[in-house]
RNA sequence: GGGUAGGUGGUCGAGUGGUUAAUGGCACCAGACUGUAAAUCUGGCGACGAGAGUCUACGAUGGUUCGAAUCCAUCCCUGCCCA
């Protein structure tokens, strides 16, 4: 048997450990209480947090205990970490929103019961509380200013100007995996590798305080070939939230990721055995193209059910396959049969304003019913046969309109 | 606290009285080519308006001017140097 150190290898996720040895060790000979940190900056995950998910699926089906610590405490800072400015700050109000949706969605990811359940926790709980005096001489006393800034992370935020209040921050997630690690039993910290430096601060606040038992893993960023960060869109970040981004939109993002990508995001973001991924991802033509389908199919079921898969899958056959059921392609109801081009483009979100949509009606990348339409003053009024139209921008994007009176 | 340099559109960054909705890069959207790929080339990229055009925008608020992102005043914020 496998141990998940060997898994996560395989697939591409590990990118450095404090300890490597000892950490696989660990994986081979008892249920390790790990943790990854998710700050409530926003009222849904985004696929950067996806992988972390991932991560502690794999890990819990491995056997281990995920424990997923919402910052709802740090979050009223910020971490600093690639930042080049500070971040936003957020009302108290704000994060505690966040971190109910935030739960609610890992809740759909890892199994809350059994022997190694996962654990949702709030690091406010711990941390809005703190006395700072106390905090300071037991904790701060350990941090030295001239090793923190020495880390990456914050030396060109050094030429930027960086406050005491930002920097705070790794002590701040030191401080979380001290406090789980004596409260839960916590071992492992897991992250991003934008994470390492807060990381090792908490690995090594542990074992100056007296125990040898705390390790720290970094597993790699979502990025494209190019390094960019994978999961931007027009809108701005691909959520995990069906109202924020639609499972078909999602699917979509994952049909159309680059041919150089694909490989990796099958091993990433998806279960599929290894033997399989190479068998799909094998071709250099359009072949390529059933790894994609693939892909896009397994990870919309991880996140939005298989129900939803299925109907984002539909919805793209019909529309590119020529084949299909149209009945799943995102819709939306509309009361006025006279509606125009432009009103309809901005309705279905299609285009952000109507200077946007008119710009795509006379660039003439916008049809009704397969019909072109450069006419930018068009009405539907003909076109809602059997009580619905087709509209699309480009070659993929499509919204049906029913009409509904 | 003193000195000094700054705060520009999604982002980076030009612009220092009118022809500036504001050069350019990146991001993003579309067209061509294709495999719903990449690369490349072309076009677009504040809002409203069918259009002429109107409005909103260059940290905030006032002011000077026929006219300000650009000048002045006050305030807020940031960097750097000195204390």
């Amino acid at each position: 048997m496998n141990s998940v150190f060997d898994i996560l290898e395989e697939r591409g996720y590990v990118e450095q450990l404090t300890h490597p040895e000892e950490i696989k060790e660990l994986f081979k000979k008892e249920s390790v209480p790990f943790y990854i940190g998710i700050d409530p900056t926003a009222d849904s995950l985004h696929v950067g947090h996806f992988i972390s998910l991932m991560v502690a699926a794999q890990m819990q089906r491995a056997g281990h205990k995920p424990i997923i610590l919402v910052g709802g405490g740090t979050a009223v800072i910020g971490d600093p970490s690639g930042k080049t400015d500070m971040r936003k700050m957020l009302t108290l109000e704000d994060i505690d929103h966040n971190v109910e949706c935030i739960k609610k969605q890992c809740e759909k990811f890892l199994s809350f019961e059994g022997e190694n359940a996962a654990r949702i926790v709030n690091n406010g709980d711990w941390l809005r509380d703190l006395n700072y005096l106390n905090f300071m001489r037991e904790i701060g006393v350990h941090f030295s200013i001239n090793r923190m800034l020495a880390a990456e992370c914050y030396k060109n935020r050094l030429e930027q100007g960086l406050t005491f209040f930002e920097l705070g921050y790794m002590l701040m997630q030191s401080y979380d995996f001290l406090y789980l690690h004596d409260h839960y039993g916590c071992k492992l910290q897991m992250g991003g590798n934008d994470q390492w430096s807060n990381i090792i601060g908490g690995v090594e606040l542990i074992r100056k305080i007296g125990s040898d038992d705390a390790y720290g893993f970094t597993f790699k960023l979502l990025t494209t070939k190019e390094g960019k960060k994978m999961g931007k869109t027009e809108k701005g970040a691909l959520w995990l939230d069906p109202e924020k981004t639609s499972p078909y939109e999602f699917y979509q993002y994952w049909r159309n990721v680059g041919d150089d990508d694909i490989e990796k995001v099958m091993k990433l973001l998806t279960f599929i055995p290894l033997d399989e991924i190479e068998e799909l991802t094998k071709y250099k033509d359009e072949r390529i193209n059933e790894a994609k389908k693939r892909a896009a199919f397994e990870i919309t079921k991880l996140i939005h059910g298989e129900e939803e898969a299925l109907k984002a899958e539909e919805a793209a056959n019909a529309l590119f396959g020529g084949n299909g059921n149209i009945d799943n392609m995102p819709s939306i109801d509309v009361d006025d049969e006279n509606i125009s081009v432009v009103d309809a483009l901005v309705l279905t979100e299609i285009a952000p304003s109507k200077g946007q949509a008119k710009t795509l009606v006379s660039q003439g990348s916008v049809s009704v019913n397969d019909k072109k339409i450069e006419d930018i003053t068009y009405k539907l009024t003909d076109d809602f046969k059997d009580g619905y139209a087709i509209l699309k921008k480009g070659k993929k994007v499509f919204y049906k309109l029913n009409l509904k009176k």
